[in-house]
DNA sequence: TCCATTTGTCAACGATCGTTGACTTTCTAG
DNA sequence: CTAGAAAGTCAACGATCGTTGACAAATGGA
């Protein structure tokens, strides 16, 4: 009773559905604050205490929001030598593919200022960049080597979509590629490190 | 009549400064949003209406608290291969250093979700980052190479300060200028970038 | 000392927010 | 067809916010 219920494409989905894409979208492009419950009713043509049904609560709909899925490649030893521009073009997919949703630009916009968002930001690195970067380098530099990684790639997303300096934004594909792959290979296998 | 007046430390000076320092604090901590003129005015032990009779508005109250001198040394194309030490090294004081204000703080957390915030950063690196490096690199790479090396100081500070990835607090000043230094070189003056 | 300017206090305004409960409409199972 | 559940509508609540204006206290120059 009352099981997980495998199929049930019911009315009351498709609502649900609606009222995520539309916080999602708000979401990722203002920020928790920004982005009130009535406005994301009103994005998804739905009244406001509908919002409230379907998810308890603005903190609930925002985790639900939230999820991310990095889907990083297992990086391989063999391969040493590609892992920069691997993680470089994955990066380019997450942030600009069609496949994957807003669920980076969500946290990051409110991170600064949410401390729920923050965490859960936290959480990504620790499950599911760390332990990337940990399968090619030495267990006891991992943390300090995905650190590394992400300040590089955080602050690229953060100049290019969200303060979207011009300069960074005019980059192409191959430029970020050629330009930011070099320091991503470094900061993951590199000497220095410590 | 009206005149800049050069001397005056009258009381409502101080009581102005107490207001633009506890501004400063809550603005760094919380951002644009999470600070309220309330808990500004509970900070400096005073009313919140006088927050808005000494500066007109908190749009305006923020504005003067998220002022921001980076100062950067003016690099030379004598000291080529110290560039990137030389800019890191700056980074550092301007985080940890006790002369250095919260105005970077200020600016990037709540750069996210503010629109002028935004605006002011990119304010900042037209004006006080892009100059220094043009003057060392090629003009026409300059906009790029100062765009990159803004992604990787801003991924840093977001990581380090912000958001505080444990890996990336733990590291030490050292460890830092040795890794993020090569980077910041060649993203300043070395090969690639187009 | 007296008066005018400055400085500070207090209460309240209108707006927006998240959230709730009562109500009506729509859909569906028996 | 009909009763009951599901889905949606509407108005309002309490809280917080930025901001304002009326008023009291303090200050300082004549």
């Amino acid at each position: 009773m009352t099981e997980n219920q495998p199929k049930k494409p019911s009315k009351s989905d498709r609502t649900r559905a609606q009222i995520l894409e539309a916080a999602r979208l708000l979401f990722a492009e203002h920020g928790y604050d920004g982005a009130s419950i009535r406005d994301v009713a009103a994005q998804a043509s739905i009244d406001p205490a509908m919002v409230i049904r379907y998810f308890r609560s603005k903190d609930e709909l925002f985790a639900r929001a939230a999820v991310v899925d990095l889907q990083l490649p297992a990086l391989r030893v063999i391969d040493r030598s590609t892992i920069g521009e691997t993680l470089i073009r994955r990066f380019l997919e997450i942030w600009e593919g069609a496949a994957s949703g807003p669920g980076m630009a969500i946290l990051l916009r409110s991170a600064t200022s949410n401390e729920f968002a923050a965490e859960k930001l936290r959480d990504v690195f620790a499950n599911q960049v760390r332990p990337v970067v940990a399968a090619v380098a030495d267990p006891a530099d991992a943390g300090r080597r995905a650190g590394l990684v992400s300040s590089q790639l955080l602050g690229l997303a953060m100049c290019r979509y969200l303060l979207r300096l011009p300069p960074v934004v005019a980059l192409s594909h191959d430029e970020i590629i050629q330009n930011v792959g070099p320091t991503l290979q470094r900061y993951a296998v590199g000497e220095e490190v410590s």
